[in-house]
DNA sequence: CATTCATCCTGATCGAGATTAAGTTTGGGT
DNA sequence: ACCCAAACTTAATCTCGATCAGGATGAATG
């Protein structure tokens, strides 16, 4: 069964939550694959959406726009993740989702996922679990914005990705693959993109991690941490607790 | 039954999701009431956290405490409000939860809570439409940290403010009372406080709003609206979606 | 092959907001 | 009536990061 295999699938089963019944169940929910091309919103500010992706490959960002032609990312979405969860209960989406690369999603409808919630309670618990992780990354997201400098902000944001990746078999101690641009960097960590490249230089002329090339290397992952001031834990064994 | 007149049944009901038995069974949840005094954290960092509350009365606010003495306020909770959701799936808090009067908040077991989800999938749903609806609250904090200046940030802040209260009946157009000190904003917005003390004196000399004595009151609501780019309207109607 | 276009890089200048360092108002306690 | 601690207010100075104005590179397109 091509779930068992998939990033969403080992997350999920990295907690032990979800009995094999739960996850054929949530495996028969998956409708069919749906590829999206990058640079085109797959879901937009003000209109209804009646659908939930899990990103199966590709990485993608939800996004705010200001009238002042501003641009707030919001987060990102990495293979493994629910796509527009958060708008399956809210009528409609108050974000833009759009494609970084090439995007492989299954998607499930909203009714057949929240109808699935009384057949399986577990699977309540875990797509609850999976809101609640969402929001806790969007509140230290928050925190780094309100009371980092620059660079706090950058090496936190890029360690926290890792973990991220970790998560999912993406990622090590070394580095991992990154399709971000400073842009993204930018307007995700409420920076110009000039200052992005400002702080990325003055990072990696400190020995502590490299961004380039599509890459993350962490040339010192330990002084990173401590600079950063990162606690990586709360991502690794923190799946819904057991009773 | 008390509890159908309380502001969290009153903003539930609100959303005709949830049907009377639905209710009674949250109702018999509720398993005390608790009085917590302004000043001690009710929620700690890292400490694990079996309970969640429902606010009944009294105002707390949910914030991080970085290592070099700043504090981040993540969200403010006011009457209808759970406290401490996120954790309890999450098995440890990730933030404090400090009261800012003195507060009355009933309280549910997770266990309990969770437990009822296979009794009642709409609760489930409420649930995890609380949980997007903080999601939401918490993205759009978000964004104003990202992308607007201090004067709009604090304008957008205190009608967003108005907007949850009006939901529970403690904020009208013309204004409403409001227990927070300018400390408070300060570390809600990311501001210094004697930067949030200057920008209130702008908005209030500017007609737009007054911050002032325990009391928030809105001189102007559609210039203050329109100054801060505020859409009110996604807290107003957005309950769960109805299938 | 020339030409766009996105990405990345750098230096100079400027401004929003932090910091510092006061003073004032308010309410509670004794 | 007095003291004291919060909360609030104001002004002067400094700093971080934005903005402006470029240039360099490489990939994709004609």
């Amino acid at each position: 069964m091509q779930m068992l295999d998939s990033p969403f699938a080992r997350k999920l089963t990295s907690f032990a939550t979800l009995s094999h019944t739960d996850l054929n169940i949530l495996s028969d929910l998956h409708q069919r694959r749906r590829k999206f091309a990058m640079g085109r919103d797959m879901v937009r500010q003000g209109h209804p959406n009646r659908t939930v992706y899990v990103l199966a490959d590709g990485w993608a960002f939800s996004y705010v726009l200001l009238p002042s032609g501003a641009r707030q990312i919001v987060d990102f979405r990495i293979p493994g993740d629910f796509l527009g969860l958060r708008s399956i209960l809210f009528r409609r989406s108050d974000q833009n989702v759009e494609p970084i690369t090439p995007i492989e999603a299954s998607e499930v409808l909203a009714s057949d996922l929240i109808d699935a919630f009384s057949k399986t309670p577990a699977l309540a618990k875990a797509v609850l679990w999976a809101a609640s992780r969402d929001e806790s990354m969007v509140a230290d997201h928050l925190v780094g914005l309100g009371r980092r400098n620059a660079a706090e902000r950058i090496a936190h944001f890029l360690l926290e990705l890792g973990a991220r990746l970790r998560l999912v078999g993406l990622a090590s101690n070394a580095g991992y693959a990154c399709p971000l641009t400073q842009y993204h960097l930018a307007d995700a960590l409420g920076l110009s993109d000039v200052h992005v490249n400002r702080v990325l230089r003055q990072l990696r002329e400190m020995g502590l991690v490299t961004f380039q090339n599509g890459r993350v290397t962490f040339d010192d992952f330990a002084a990173l941490v401590t600079f950063a001031d990162f606690e990586g834990d709360y991502l690794d064994h923190n799946g819904p607790a057991r009773q």
